[in-house]
RNA sequence: GGGCGCGUGCCGGAGUGGACAAACGGGGCAGACUGUAAAUCUGCUGAUUAACUUCUACGGGGGUUCGAAUCCCUCCGCGCCCA
């Protein structure tokens, strides 16, 4: 008897795509599934109950976050992270080895984990294969992630010309400075003289290999939380393959693909999952980490991927960037200082609805985009609160209906109600 | 009536002979964001040009100088002080 049990209900006819249920000691969420980000016990400026009222089954918490502040043995005694932050609901922790990424400036890999430099204090904090898993058993989380090792992406110069010369709906007047964010990224691997990326992507594969094994064996609570395990590789299929071989060889509740949206253009990432996708485990949940937009969704459910998380709703939120079914809209441009209507007509979000329904039904009037611009150009809090919480909501009503359209097989129409999503749809079918 | 000081781009405010279309900040405009050190970050912000450029600019006018936001004269406006 395991923590977890995954239920598929049914597969889709022209896809790998399959709709199904995961259930854990703290309840089910139907998949394919989105799972909001709270990295550290907070979707950030959502209460718990707005992100369950807005479609939210499960939402995840980052182990290296906590393990800094407040310490995992704070949250081990009062109850672990369901009662510490309020969310009775399934919880994913991820292990920390993204930030072995993210944080790439302040730390140094070595075939024992990662040393990183406190964001905190400043003092150095190691996190290995076995402290990942102590950290994890104290959080209490029903899923927690493998320790891995996620190499930067191979050239993030070059992926993004390519990414422009599809010509691309994007803004080429952004390249050079994300460049800089994401030479950030790479800095402290690529960035050294005679760097050999097939070589850096090697030993992140054989690490997480190695790390996975030693993570199963730290595991004090299998009976309790879910141990996935991750496959890395980077863009390289056959080290996709190497790497998703010997993971699905070891026995775990669920699997997925990490080291992906790190900087490859859409069509790159399409092509890894759904390599990689087909060779983990057709009965057992898959997890696409860290993805995404819309589009990368759809390929991914349509390659048999069953887990989403991303930051982008929360993030892009705060940051007056709302989604829509037919692209992102900048609600702080001038051109909607007086529109009247809401983000985005017929949206059954708090935001857009004007409220959460209270008793005598909705109100009449929505928050207007003229009003949620004003609050992000006053600095007011309530404009990052709402567009987040329209942003959740549009990718739950987005998951919703791609679950439905499993069931259906009409992804012609999904695409049709979701045009964003569309380019997922054409890569996917071929 | 006399004396002193001040007047810079949308705003505040540097600059006191050339590297000034003018620091810095604010405001505004635009862009980015994919397992969150992000309510953050980046760019633009006199006009004109695709760009090199050119033009108009530091209260008004006049002057000195190869060259003035910067020096001189004068006028206007504002502030403070003395009668």
């Amino acid at each position: 008897m395991s923590a977890l049990k995954f239920e598929v209900f049914c597969t889709d006819q022209g896809s790998a795509a399959r709709r199904g249920r995961v259930h854990t000691l703290h309840g089910a969420f139907d998949t394919p599934a989105f799972m909001p980000v709270g990295t550290r016990a907070s979707v950030k400026g959502v209460m718990p109950h707005m992100v369950r009222h807005i479609g939210a089954q499960i939402l995840l918490n980052n182990t290296f976050h906590l393990m800094l502040r407040p310490g995992e043995e704070i949250i081990r005694r009062l109850g672990g992270v369901h009662t510490f932050m309020n969310w009775q609901g399934p919880i994913l922790t991820d292990s920390g080895g993204y930030q072995a990424y993210s944080l790439a400036e302040q730390n140094a890999v070595d075939d024992d984990g990662v040393t990183f430099k406190s964001i905190v204090d400043g003092s150095l904090v190691r996190l290995g294969p076995e402290r990942a898993m102590q950290v994890q058993n104290a959080l209490g989380p029903d899923i927690m992630m493998a320790f891995d090792d996620c190499p930067p992406s191979a050239a993030p110069r070059a992926a993004r010309g390519e990414a422009r010369e599809r010509g691309g709906e994007q803004d080429e007047s952004s390249e050079e400075r994300d460049d800089a964010r994401l030479t950030a990224a790479v800095r402290r691997d690529a960035g050294k003289k005679g760097y050999d990326h097939a070589a850096r992507l090697r030993i992140a594969n054989e690490r997480t290999v190695r790390w996975l094994e030693r993570c199963k064996a730290a595991h004090a609570r299998p009976h309790d939380q879910s141990l996935f395990g991750i496959v890395q590789g980077g863009t390289d299929l056959e080290m996709r393959s190497w790497c998703a071989a010997r993971v699905a060889n070891i026995e775990l509740p669920g699997y997925a693909i990490g080291g992906v949206a790190v900087g490859e253009p859409f069509e790159q990432i399409a092509k890894v999952v759904r390599h990689t996708a087909p060779l983990l485990p057709a009965d057992k949940p898959r997890y696409l980490m860290g993805v995404g937009y819309e589009r990368d969704l759809l390929a991914a459910v349509r390659s048999g991927v069953d887990m989403f998380d991303c930051v982008l709703p929360t993030r892009n939120g705060r940051n007056a960037n709302a989604f829509t079914r037919s692209g992102q809209v900048r609600l702080r441009n001038a051109k909607y200082a007086e529109d009247p209507g809401p983000i985005e007509p017929g949206c059954d979000c708090p935001a857009c609805l004007g409220g959460f329904g209270e008793a005598g039904g909705q109100p009449a009037v929505v928050f207007s985009r003229a009003y949620i611009r004003h609050l992000f150009m006053a600095g007011e809090m309530l404009g990052p609160i709402l567009v987040s919480l329209h942003n959740l909501r549009h990718f739950q009503r987005f998951m919703a209906d791609v679950r439905e359209t499993i069931g259906s097989g009409d992804w012609p129409g999904l695409v049709q109600r979701w045009p964003v999503a569309a380019p997922g749809l054409a890569v996917t079918v071929s």
